[in-house]
RNA sequence: GGGCGAUUAGCUCAGUCGGAUAGAGCGUUAGCCUCCGGAGCUAAAGGCCGCGCGUUCGAAUCGCGCAUCGCCCA
């Protein structure tokens, strides 16, 4: 509905511009379009006028005039125009606009909302949680951020892909195989300390007891390096297992599935290193080997590689973004726990270094759940046995709940998720309400077969102008809007704007369904009309479900 | 000490092209079932958009300063 119009004003200002000789170089399209809240103001308005006034040396009001004049009455679209206020132009579109709206999404479908144009190659990490124990309801707010985007992104036209890197090497590996070890000599009798920064959840002991009956007879007699390196192994064979099985019970999808430890095999950190220092971006100091980050715009440089040897995260984290545009990704989207953020300038300062346009790497930072009970607080601590897991949240509330609930927020801001509200039956659980219009349409669709049209009015076309309440058009014009919406949230990275779309739309949509008897026997040329805005209600509701990752009953 | 983010109704939060009277849900109050799913709907009350200065015809929105909270780094 805005093209149409933007095109319209656009064509009246070439003329008015060539009547009244403008510069030439005058930017006619500066001006905005945007639904006023209020009804009274039609259902588009226009600041033209008032933006351009100055530049051309009229008053905003008298340009306004001029406007609506030179448009005239010509389209059967617009209904009525008239200049209001300090100088926008109301506009107010006709039934017939209304009735060609609702029929083209009808006739899209499915692929309403889509968009073919091809936008390039991105790839999505997502979850990428170590491995060193189960995933927990943060982990769950990143994947359903993660999946979410990868779908819509992939819905309006960029070829996506998503993937979760696994931390398997380094520090924190080492201290997973020492906890196994540690717990595996306390099952076979021996007295043992745990250190402060060891793992100590009870799935550490259910691995050692897991392991045990596999480890040999000459297992006990290795180094215990290799004891370590061994149990290592074997724990996060468990542990990923343990944590694919929980995207899936979440229906998260992950494409690839990158190991930190092949970037190592195959030399890659090395060969990353050997790009930066040929373009001068390193240098060694106090025994170690720097990486020129202030150069980037960091505030200090960081440290590759210790001096005892051991390489660091951000080491191995290079090689993984330059591995990742080397594979032929466009963009970049990582989504990272916000206590990451301070980690955000090094690495774009990487990518900078890389050679790449550091906009093409973007980081979407998810922050806390507070998990709660009927509002009192859930505890939460990982490393110690109380953490809630993400399989425990899902098992309770569901994927469905869970997922919608994760995005109805932005993800800038911290998220109270309560279990007990999850799984309510009401207004303030978003999940019931979006899911309720699609059940409560489809009863819709069956009550009206049942009432057995007249078959004389069933072999007449739809006439879809027939729908001119406010709440028909309100739909209708929210409908038309679920695109842009799109497109807002593929470029903002903010799937919450999708959640609260559909929200609204649900909620116009029980309102007029409480207001008005949808299905009218007596008025069946009406009623057809109104069933297929209902269908095309459901539909658009259908889609969006399915870009959130959710489902869309039939009934519920 | 430095950085990032937040601050909007009693509570939880939308509001990111600057627009006319700042929105929603919950909660509160008052209503609606001879009626297509009451798992719902209608209405009312409730706001110095943290504070100050600036830019602008116009600021919750942009800029600067301050305060408070959270996180990250020293």
């Amino acid at each position: 509905m805005k093209e149409t119009l933007r095109s319209l004003i656009v064509s009246a200002l070439d003329k008015i511009a060539a009547q009244k000789q403008w510069p030439a170089d005058l930017d006619l399209g500066g001006f905005i379009l945007e639904e006023p809240n209020n009804p009274q103001f039609g259902h588009l308005a226009s600041n033209a006028a008032m933006v351009l006034a100055k530049k051309v040396g009229l008053k905003p009001r008298d340009l306004a005039d001029l406007i609506v004049q030179t448009i005239g009455q010509g389209s059967e679209l617009i209904e009525s125009m008239e200049v209001a206020g300090p100088g926008f132009i109301n506009f107010r579109f006709s039934n017939k606009f209304w009735a060609k709206t609702l029929e083209n999404v009808l006739s899209l479908g499915p692929d309403f909302g889509r968009d073919n144009a091809p936008k390039g190659r991105v790839l999505v990490e997502y979850v990428s949680a170590n491995p060193t124990g189960p995933l927990h309801v943060g982990h769950g707010r990143g994947a359903a951020l993660g999946d979410a985007l990868a779908r819509i992104l992939s819905f309006v036209g960029y070829d996506v892909g998503c993937e979760y890197y696994v931390n398997d090497a380094g520090r924190q590996m080492r201290i997973l195989g020492n906890s196994v070890l540690v717990r595996l000599n306390e099952l076979m009798g021996k007295k043992v300390e745990i250190p402060a920064d060891f793992y100590r959840g009870d799935y550490i002991t259910d691995i050692a007891r897991e392991a045990a009956p596999s480890l040999g007879e000459g297992f006990d007699k290795l180094p215990e390096n290799e004891k370590v390196e061994i149990l290592t192994g074997h724990a996060i064979g468990v542990i990923m297992a343990g944590i694919k099985k929980d995207l899936r019970d979440f229906k998260i999808r992950h494409d690839t599935w990158f190991s930190e430890k092949s970037l190592y095999e195959n030399h890659l950190v090395e060969k990353s290193f050997d790009f930066l220092e040929k373009q001068g971006h390193t240098y060694h100091k106090d025994g170690a080997l720097w990486f020129k980050s202030t150069a980037f715009g960091d505030d200090k440089d960081r440290v590759l590689v210790k001096s005892d040897g051991e390489m660091t995260y951000f080491a191995s984290d290079i090689a993984y973004h330059k591995e990742k545009f080397d594979r032929g990704y466009d963009q970049l989207i990582d989504i990272w726990g916000a206590d990451h953020h301070g980690y955000i300038p090094r690495v774009k300062a990487a990518v900078s270094a890389l050679g790449r346009d550091p906009e093409d790497f973007s980081v979407v930072l998810v922050q806390l759940v507070n998990l709660l009970r009927d509002g009192k607080a859930v505890n939460m601590s990982t490393r110690r046995a109380e953490f809630v897991t993400l399989e425990e949240v899902v098992a309770e509330v569901g994927a469905d709940a869970a997922r919608i609930i994760f995005l109805t927020r932005s993800h800038e801001s911290a998220l109270d998720f309560d279990l007990e509200l999850a799984k309510s039956q009401s207004r303030d659980n978003p999940v019931f309400y979006v899911q309720y219009v699609c059940a409560r349409v489809n009863s819709l669709l069956g009550k009206a077969l049942e009432a057995k049209p007249d078959p004389e009015a069933a072999k007449l076309p739809v006439d879809l102008s027939l729908l001119s309440a406010n709440e028909e058009i309100e739909i209708v014009k929210t409908l038309s809007t679920f695109p842009e919406t799109l497109l807002t949230v593929a470029k903002r990275l903010e799937p919450h704007l999708l959640t609260s779309y559909l929200s609204t739309l649900a909620k116009l949509f029980h309102q007029y369904y409480g207001a008005y008897r949808l299905v009218d026997e007596d008025n069946w040329p009406l009623t057809r009309a109104r069933l297929e805005l209902a269908k095309a209600v459901k539909q658009v509701t259908a889609i969006g479900l399915d870009l959130l990752g959710v489902t869309a009953p039939e009934k519920m």
